[in-house]
DNA sequence: ATTCGTGCAAACCATTTGCAAGAGA
DNA sequence: TCTCTTGCAAATGGTTTGCACGAAT
């Protein structure tokens, strides 16, 4: 019942495309990441195939709405996107590095609200927080006092 | 009175680095460009400085905060962040291209919310909004029906 | 005068592309 | 079988780096 598996590759057929063996293998490699990677990095982890596959694919995720990419510092990050993974951000800790997923309701509502007030209709959003997280607050003001 | 130009050339000296020629130029080319900058872009309108130049001083900019670099689609694009720019967000049409600067209290108010309920202070965070403008949603239907 | 930053040119490396062979429908 | 994809390898082009000169403090 890999539902996922199924739902990918039905939107690859959908979308008039074949469902190969490089395909799948990147998809489980984001899959298996619970976490944005680099580009190069799902190269890495997905030896089985070719790089340039690799970015060919990627486009194409990209394209069909699979995959979502977001900027790190100066580094594009992506993952799978709303149909595979339950809709979220992140917050990093700019100290630690720490990523937490967030998922929030209001934000999303918030969103929406924005985007009818500007007159769009709202289809995508990229939100990605950064701050300190307790931890790393509890540190730095030690080191201050 | 040009204030903008002196709180850079005090935010350089307060982090320890020159105020030179190139920086002040691609500071320049920032400011008059009222939207996000590819690099290639920046380097091009900034003829003066050399491009390896160009990207060192992008990278400065990045760390000491001056500008803000988001993703749209594969690119990355750069701007003046917050202390050279009202602090805003962008909503794109995804068919027509065009961009509209947001800015919304409500929506800063509930990042806010948001990252202290997952226990982190909010330092800095990118929203980016997508969707169809009015415009182009009348378009739509028309050719839909 | 010293130190920091720039230009220039070469080096790198991620990304793209052409083409023939192989996998998918 | 016929078309879509992949792999391989070469080409591309954006980004980075080393070094000597010139600018900034």
């Amino acid at each position: 019942m890999n539902t996922d598996a199924d739902n990918f590759a039905q939107l690859l057929k959908n979308n008039g495309v074949s469902v190969t063996t490089a395909r799948r293998a990147i998809f489980h490699t984001l899959r298996d990441a619970d976490e944005p990677l680099k580009n190069g990095e799902i190269a890495r982890r997905t030896p089985t195939v070719d790089r340039a596959s690799v970015y060919r694919t990627l486009e194409l995720f990209a394209r069909l709405g699979i995959t979502e990419t977001v900027m790190r510092g100066w580094t594009p990050y992506t993952e799978l996107a709303e149909p595979f993974t339950p809709h979220h951000h992140h917050i990093i800790c700019e100290n630690c590095g720490k990523v937490v997923e967030i998922e929030n309701d209001t934000l999303e509502d918030v969103l929406n609200l924005v985007a009818s007030r500007y007159d769009f209709a709202l289809q995508k959003h990229v939100v990605e927080l950064s701050g300190l997280c307790a931890d790393c607050r509890a540190k730095t003001t030690r080191q201050a006092a």
